[in-house]
RNA sequence: GGCGACGUAGCUCAGCGGUCAGAGCGGGCGCUUCAUAAGCGCUAGGUCACUGGUUCGAACCCAGUCGUCGCCA
């Protein structure tokens, strides 16, 4: 029976341009676990959209004279077109800038309010009188109170690295007019998530499939205690509080970001059917909900989420999985975009396949722990092992085959043992695999699906077809279409990590429409390669990399792009 | 300052109380030639950061030390 499956996956900021530690924290494998389930027949829906909202974008707006309108409408663009080569599946990806995650935003913000889950109180902030306005955190410099640093920020000493709060620091000064703002009250809303300490620890103690990880520190989180939150601030960029008399305030970020969760499946079920159909991922309790983050994130996704989903009840699902993942570093230092320390996404894309990168990633994914990016890994990799291992693989047996057996899958005689072996372990893979994606084990996914690949180059050497075809062409032809059919097998499991060039394999097997199309079973897979069936000219699935791309890419590193 | 994570073969990483500690790649030796000088076999390489402790038994649990890195006050 077909399961539903939901995912959410981290709203990137739409402040700056991605690199691969986005990647390799959430969106890769979010993409790789919803191919795996539409693969095996089931429904899914992949949302997640650019976070529009964040000071981070005001700030740089404002750095550059222009609107948060402007920097969102740069970035969302550029995201949609990387995921699009990077064949990142979203069946939505939007922005929190829409009037329809205002107005869920509202409603969630409305139900919370009427039962009682948010409280008015008063707050001290910083206050500039230049610029008539509160100011965030971070707007305010200052010399530290314990290290004496000039200029540290109103959120933390970048010297010390203590946090602070702006009405610590001596000699405060606002960021923009550079003059000394006073100290105001202001009104706020308070989430009440002292409300759910109790319930959230119940549930969270049941979650005994997630990851160590994320139980762990989600456990500790909550063993600190949960202090009520201000989810509102003075600020004009941002979802309106849906109430008279505060129009110098906005709803949070930390608050409004989840529920893009639950706007952008609303607003997918309204651009494709009758408006109703996110209900059937919301409200079925059948229905897992998994989000896909790094590790930074966990607790908005595992404490304040599933508090802001309890408070507004309605049985909407709590997240049934947090697979986070830890960090990636680049060439041992990690990621700085300030420093230009990054490899961009589109700038990758701009030179070379997406797949490579795929597979690079997915073996080496921070999924227990974190894992290093480089160039000179990146390399040997494409060259050792997908070139050498699977592409070679498909190469050798789709040319042999092609060339001598009239461009169709060969005509076979009776399985012998070792037919027999192979394809008992091709079966034994399919399940093997199915368990480790079912899991999100995505390392042990690849990697088992590697290590059929090689048990076929052993086959095919313990059988070796181009000497058998001179003495007996039946056990020649036995052999390539036994491995074709295993190849076909290799190609779904594969697919969810390797989409472009399953696709491009799926084409060279002579078969029609996508690999998504057939169903992740073995029966079916070996049955879809019949003898008699044409080919398709092959040509090789990947290229290697000259080695002096390492020395290449890394000049670029660091190097400032001003 | 508090909390936490990590430190396993040359490299990148698995393993997280119980058969001689694993994989891929790289090194050495051999076989093969259909294939992108690709494939296959054999082999070498580790005091599982260090020091103590718990246990019949620890890479895996506990304490401390060193190193790297996060989070929080």
């Amino acid at each position: 029976m077909p399961e539903r499956i939901f995912i959410g996956v981290a709203w990137p900021y739409a402040n700056g341009p991605l690199h691969l530690g986005h990647v390799a924290g959430c969106y890769l494998s979010a993409d790789i676990f919803a191919r795996y389930h539409r693969a095996k027949g089931n429904e899914v829906l992949m949302v997640s959209g650019s976070d529009s909202h964040g000071t981070p974008i005001t700030v740089r707006a404002e750095a550059e004279g222009v609107t948060p309108e402007e920097i969102l409408n740069r970035y969302h663009p550029q995201f949609v077109d990387s995921w699009d080569k990077l064949g990142i599946s979203f069946d939505l990806f939007t922005s929190t800038h829409t009037e329809n995650h205002q107005e869920v935003v509202h409603d969630l913000f409305s139900v919370l309010l009427e039962r009682g889950y948010l409280y008015e109180q008063a707050m001290l902030l910083a206050y500039c009188p230049d610029c008539q306005r509160f100011l965030p955190d971070r707007y305010v410099n200052g010399t530290c109170p314990h290290c004496g640093f000039e200029r540290a920020r109103g959120d933390q000493c970048d010297n010390c690295g203590r946090t602070l709060d702006p009405q610590d620091l001596i000699q405060p000064r606002c960021v923009i007019s550079n003059s000394e703002p006073d100290f105001r009250e202001s009104e706020h809303f308070f989430l009440k998530l002292s409300a759910f300490e109790k319930p959230l620890l119940d549930w969270v103690n049941q979650q005994t499939h997630w990851r160590p990880n994320v139980l762990n520190f989600t456990r500790r989180f909550l063993e600190d205690g949960l202090k009520d939150r201000a989810i509102t601030r003075d600020l004009t960029w941002g979802v309106p509080i849906p109430l008279d008399g505060y129009e110098g305030k906005r709803i949070y970020v930390w608050f409004e970001a989840v529920s893009g969760y639950l706007s952008a499946a609303v607003e997918w079920a309204k651009l494709h059917g009758d408006g109703k159909s996110w209900e059937a991922f919301w409200k079925d309790p059948d229905t897992k909900a998994y989000y896909f983050i790094g590790k930074d994130n966990i607790p908005f996704h595992t404490i304040i989420w599933p508090a802001i989903l309890m408070a507004y009840g309605g049985g909407l699902n709590l997240p049934y999985d947090v697979p986070a993942n830890e960090f990636l570093s680049l060439e041992d230092r990690k990621f700085s975009t300030s420093e230009n320390w990054a490899v961009w996404v589109h700038d990758y894309l701009s030179r070379y396949d997406p797949d490579p990168l795929r597979y690079l990633l997915s073996i080496n994914m921070p999924e227990s722990g974190d894992t290093n990016f480089s160039w000179a890994e990146f390399v040997r990799r494409n060259n050792e092992e997908l070139v050498a291992t699977f592409g070679n693989l498909v190469h050798r047996v789709l040319s042999f085959t092609y060339r001598n057996f009239d461009e169709k899958v060969p005509p076979a005689g009776p399985p012998g043992d070792l037919e027999q072996e192979l394809l008992q372990s091709a079966r034994e893979a399919m399940d093997s695999v199915d368990r480790d994606l079912r899991d999100c084990h995505f390392k042990a996914a690849i990697g088992r699906a590697f290590s059929l690949a090689q048990q076929v180059n052993r086959y095919l050497d313990a059988r070796a077809p181009w000497q058998s075809i001179k003495t007996d062409r039946t056990e020649a032809a036995t052999t390539l279409y036994t491995a074709t059919t295993v190849i076909n097998c290799l190609k779904m499991l594969l697919y969810p990590f390797l989409p472009f060039s399953a696709q491009r394999l799926h084409e060279y097997l002579g078969l029609e429409g996508t690999v998504e199309s057939l169903s992740w079973d073995f029966d079916a897979l070996i049955d879809a390669v019949q003898p008699g069936n044409p080919l398709r000219q092959p040509s090789p699935l990947y290229t290697k990399f000259d080695p002096q791309v390492v020395d290449d890419e890394v000049q670029r590193l660091g190097v400032s792009v001003a």
